[in-house]
DNA sequence: ATACCTGCAAATGTTTTGCGACTAA
DNA sequence: TTAGTCGCAAAACATTTGCAGGTAT
């Protein structure tokens, strides 16, 4: 069994929720893609293996998914929340084109490094950060 | 007159548009506070001035100054819309307390120099970036 | 048995749109 | 005169909540 899954287990175990094949599917479903899906996505994602579930539970699911740190929620301000994996992956951060809408996934420890000295400077304690660069891509730039 | 009522008045022109009153309002009510002000509020302050604005006619005009570089929409995760002051504001970065929902505006130049190498080794052309640091501030760390 | 869950429908909260009346140029 | 604009009400969206019936433990 996927190391995830055991963490879900756990997790639900130790608040005293309930093992649903509702919330297996959804979790399942999420881990099958690397994208970063909208809650719209991976509705449309699960429908196709289970024809009954609700809008509802995936959302509640892909909470539970974030409080137990499989899942991040993610921003581009374009209105929608998407979802992305953090378990097993390191932090990034993302180029977004502003033509096309696709993205492009970073990894810089110098930005962690700036972020202390920032936080230090006003005696902020940082407990994550948020870094997005918009422009466009090689592609659209042709 | 100030400098930015030059800026909207000829953005107007420029596109054939009507100088009205309550587009007047609302850009002097923008100016008039240096805070993050939600469509709300801005509403609300307009409100004060002039008991006939309509929401409507807030975000319109909030969209308008958007277009011609008086403000920059921004947006803290919270599922709502501010807008800042950039004509003659540097650009800058926000700590977010995630206590109290206080922010602190940070300047950085070397933010700059790092969104210029990730985009480089990316082939990206690089437009504007939004760091944000979540964290605790000093207040609350009491 | 008893919490907890589900899916629906309705509610929420923010932002946008349609429209008839109004107004700046 | 005639585009553009106004404010209202309604629509549009994504997301959340209330609830009656269903289910895991």
């Amino acid at each position: 069994m996927k190391k995830e899954f055991q963490i879900f287990d756990e997790y639900i175990r130790s608040k005293g929720l309930r093992h649903t094949s509702q919330r297996e599917r959804v979790l399942e479903t999420f881990l099958s893609t690397e994208k970063h899906v909208s809650a719209d996505e991976l509705f449309k994602l699960v429908r196709k293996k289970d024809r009954k579930i609700g809008y509802t539970t995936v959302y509640r699911t892909m909470k539970l998914l974030s409080e137990c740190g499989l899942c991040a929620e993610i921003d581009f301000d374009d209105g929608i929340l998407r979802f992305e994996h953090i378990y097993a992956h390191k932090h990034h951060d993302h180029l977004i084109c502003t033509k096309c809408g696709k993205f492009i996934e970073v990894m810089k420890p110098s930005i962690e490094k700036l972020q202390g000295r920032l936080a230090k400077e006003h005696a902020f304690l940082p407990i994550r950060h948020k870094l997005q660069i918009f422009g466009i891509c090689k592609e659209c730039r042709k």
